[in-house]
DNA sequence: TCTTGAGGTTCTATAATAGAACCATACAGT
DNA sequence: ACTGTATGGTTCTATTATAGAACCTCAAGA
């Protein structure tokens, strides 16, 4: 009954899904990258409601995404560095919804080089050598912070996987 | 008290939280990238109860993202082609825990060129032009979607920016 | 026939949510 | 000095969702 957490998982995914697996998290950070800073306009720009809203951004505060500061005109909210670092996600969200759940008229914003205009290509993986990464090309293997049960799931995984997507082999 | 949708927000961000601001969600879709199939594997893996695990596959299944088949070993689920396309922002946020909720160890898991063993290298944005676009140089305009009040914002935005990161000037 | 496993559904307590109402401070106008 | 109003919240309550356990169903094996 009481609300799992995440953060003792040994998988830097499931860690960062602690934070971004919340739709109020989410959107909040992206009303922040787009440059809201306001309360009242996270508010009014979410329709999330006030308590919800104070909660969240308290969350985020805890975890080191946003910081809160008094200036003349009130109290403004900031993404740390932490936080910022947020924007890759938050525009592979956004060209992922644009492509597989469209809106009928097409995008509706654009995110681009302003200093160019020119618009973003879609996000591609590629490796330290620069080769570009398909699903097809991805493969995973265990890292120093691997627990046992991490690789004995990926040693699984690559006896099951043959051909298949998913641990390299 | 009911829960909130984002489907008919004039933003593919909010379009997708709806999706994607769920932890369950976000991590099943790991799974099935990762390779697993079954419905036990799930809940193994994620120690995720079985009223739950089966409500959200039914979603995403309603989602089209993904599909269950029947084989001969029992029932097994898979990520169609739009399940699949979110294996980029699966890995943005491996990268963004890795690096920024980082294990005392290290990363538990590393992701790489199945090929040739390389590591993926972080994700960075770039234009149609295949110049370089870091947060500061992101911009942003309204598409043909764009609605009213979603001008409207931009508008404000820009005007507020300044120098501010966020809207195109 | 009995067991075992997969793939669920149903049940119940606890916890989270939305929404509205309320509160406190600061400043502006009159 | 009094009123208004904007900002940035907190508190309250009805409704939902959640976790976890128990139960169900079908098929295969022994």
């Amino acid at each position: 009954m009481e609300r799992v957490t995440f953060e003792d998982r040994n998988c830097s995914v499931a860690r960062s899904v602690d934070v971004l697996g919340d739709w109020w998290n989410l959107l909040i950070v992206r009303e922040l990258l787009w440059g809201a800073t306001k309360f009242d306009d996270f508010q009014r720009n979410l329709e999330i409601s006030k308590g919800i809203l104070s909660k969240r951004l308290k969350l985020l505060q805890d975890y080191g995404i946003v910081v809160k500061h008094s200036v003349d005109s009130g109290t403004e909210y900031a993404l740390t560095e932490k936080g910022q670092a947020l924007h890759v996600i938050i525009i592979a969200m956004l060209q992922w919804g644009d492509k597989w759940n469209p809106l009928p008229d097409g995008a509706p914003l654009i995110a681009l080089n302003r200093h160019t205009g020119a618009p973003l290509a879609p996000i591609q993986l590629t490796d330290i050598n620069g080769e570009q990464v398909t699903l097809k090309d991805l493969g995973l293997k265990p890292g120093p912070g691997a627990d046992q049960s991490t690789r004995e799931r990926l040693r699984q995984l690559r006896e099951a996987a043959g051909q298949k997507a998913g641990a390299a082999r």
